[in-house]
DNA sequence: TTTACTGTCATAGTATATTATGACACTAAC
DNA sequence: GTTAGTGTCATAATATACTATGACAGTAAA
């Protein structure tokens, strides 16, 4: 795994299974890959993969059976879309409009995004 | 001034004067603040505020009077916004695209975002 | 019980961002 | 020339993220 430089790396972990989880590829209840074996494949410490678990612990998105391992929780998926939602349009998208103006942007621009969430809608019919 | 998690403080602090060069507070030519100043300012050390200027001076957005200080360079302006706008719309829109098909989010939510382009759009008529 | 997984904890080392501080050099104005 | 501003450089100290590694404990299955 590539890590950017923006943000610590047990962030990114976390950002990553947590897409792993709003996308579906982890489900309820499915037991997420053990601190050792995440750390070899993204060759990274194990204290470092301990730590985004930990956060993702007190997130309430997985649980922990000791000597077992880590196992999305039942709601996690919910928890997450309202949760990262609610940050999306409060804190990120603010600043995107900021940046948008700033940059003169017009609607033009954002048709690529505009014609996905359309995409998007029709799936959900 | 308060710095966030995600970004190193002198990423910050650079980011601080492009958003200022962008919105036109700082004008081709100008004086920005001195290190030693604008270090006090923002309850920062001089180092910090310097890796940020000797940032800004490699991307040619500044220009160094030794003895003097820093000044918006000529063309900063321009170079910014072809450089940002790249950046945000071949990084930071992807994400954004995926994030908002994540989260089930739908043109309805991108209300305001539209409304305040259009306003932008007009105000260039 | 042994084996092979799991998580947990502690310790030490490294890299980097940031701070704190002093000293030096350039420039402009008095 | 003195003064007061500017940037510049070097050194040391601190905080934090990350690494490296070993040891210990819980769980499940052979």
């Amino acid at each position: 795994m590539e890590f950017s430089d923006g943000k610590t790396i047990f962030i990114q972990i976390r950002d990553r299974l947590v897409d792993q989880i709003l996308t579906g590829k982890l489900l309820p209840g499915d037991k997420i890959p053990s601190v050792r074996e995440l750390a070899v494949d993204l060759e990274v410490n194990r204290n470092t993969v301990m730590r985004s678990y930990a956060l993702m612990e007190n997130e309430g998105i997985v649980d922990n059976k000791r000597g077992i391992g880590f196992f999305v929780s039942d709601h996690a998926r919910e928890r997450l879309i309202q949760d990262e939602k609610k940050f999306f349009l409060l804190e990120e998208l603010p600043k995107l409009v900021h940046q948008a103006k700033v940059l003169k942007m017009v609607p033009a621009d954002f048709k690529k995004l505009f014609d996905q969430l359309n995409e998007n809608q029709n799936e959900n019919k």
